[in-house]
DNA sequence: CTGAATTTTCAGTAATTTCTGAAAATTATA
DNA sequence: TATAATTTTCAGAAATTACTGAAAATTCAG
């Protein structure tokens, strides 16, 4: 499989912002070629696309499948396993959202919380346990709300991101808007 | 300076985390550290602390300096420069927040752009333009209301975060008054 | 079952990132 | 403005992460 100049160009950008994505940068490539194409790929046409070694691609696969990034497909009379992304970028988002919560959010949480049950031995102790009070609360809301918004539809999230400016003004009127 | 044990656990903890939330091992630690400590540090403390070279705090600091997270203070009769971080740390979740839509999501946007002006050149590039346009629509409105949270307030902030599953409820409310 | 097709694993290697010490640059006091 | 204190830079070393090819494991048609 040989890709466009356009896709190419895009894939390869998807590979430098890998790693910022908390990926890395095959990954990101991989995820790009199966995104921007329509048919369903298997892991020999992934690894002539991207040159890189069939086994780099079975591992990548493994890590997209533990994102829940990609739909394993068959297709009748081939042996081979199939692979699509979801046809919602809204999906996607969506994961995203979740398993970054997941990696990046829920372990520190557990972290600061055994922080705040231990006895502080010193101020500098009692001081600390208040920044870690601080920093387990804001994260706690933060992890709850983005549970909120995994549960959206994404007609609903659409909605949500389109306020734009209009969010401080209905923050504002929280309180008429549900007769409190 | 030497940290107790309570803040020697959180700090390995972020050195773990440092990696996963796009800064790195020492630059994880370091915050943790000056967060973590009342007292304004010098690069010298810190570099005790974390058992690093100078040098390195040198290089964490400015990183940290990049990110707007830290704050440079002088001590009167001391000539070396000491840091804290922000005393609210809702302040700090929204640069964090700033740094990371700058990093993660507009250099991605002006590539897919790019890829949107491109004269497709065969059904496949009809195909993937259709997704980027998805993904760049998406991204856009991501990349707004991130700028439109940047710009609330600590409080209101906390009032939409507190929302938890009133957000749907309200969201409907609105439809309800405009008459949708 | 058998065995060919396919996927996965993994030890060793390659590439990348991070860290250090020494030297250069900057700062500010006397 | 000379010099001592402090910070920054950077080339090379160390550590970490990613990649490969070969072998092992799995899958499934006959």
């Amino acid at each position: 499989m040989k890709l466009t100049p356009l896709s190419q160009s895009l894939v390869l950008h998807f590979g430098e912002m890998g790693s910022r994505w908390g990926l890395n940068r095959t990954l990101g490539q991989m995820y790009a070629v199966i995104v921007l194409t329509e048919a369903p790929l298997n892991a020999d046409q992934i690894s002539e696309a991207l040159q890189i070694s069939r086994s780099n691609v079975s591992m990548g696969l493994k890590e997209l499948k533990s994102w829940n990034l990609i739909k394993l497909q068959h297709i009748p009379g081939d042996r081979k396993e199939y692979f699509t992304a979801p046809e919602d970028v809204w999906e996607i988002a969506k994961t995203l959202l979740v398993e970054r919560r997941k990696r990046e959010l829920d372990p520190t949480l557990t972290s600061l919380r055994d922080a705040l049950v231990q006895e502080p031995s010193s101020s500098e102790d009692v001081y600390a346990q208040q920044r870690i009070r601080e920093m387990h609360d804001l994260m706690e809301m933060i992890s709850s709300w983005s549970g909120e918004l995994e549960n959206m539809s994404s007609g609903k999230l659409a909605t949500l991101l389109t306020l734009g400016s209009g969010l401080s003004k209905i923050l504002e009127a929280k309180d008429r808007l549900l007769n409190k």
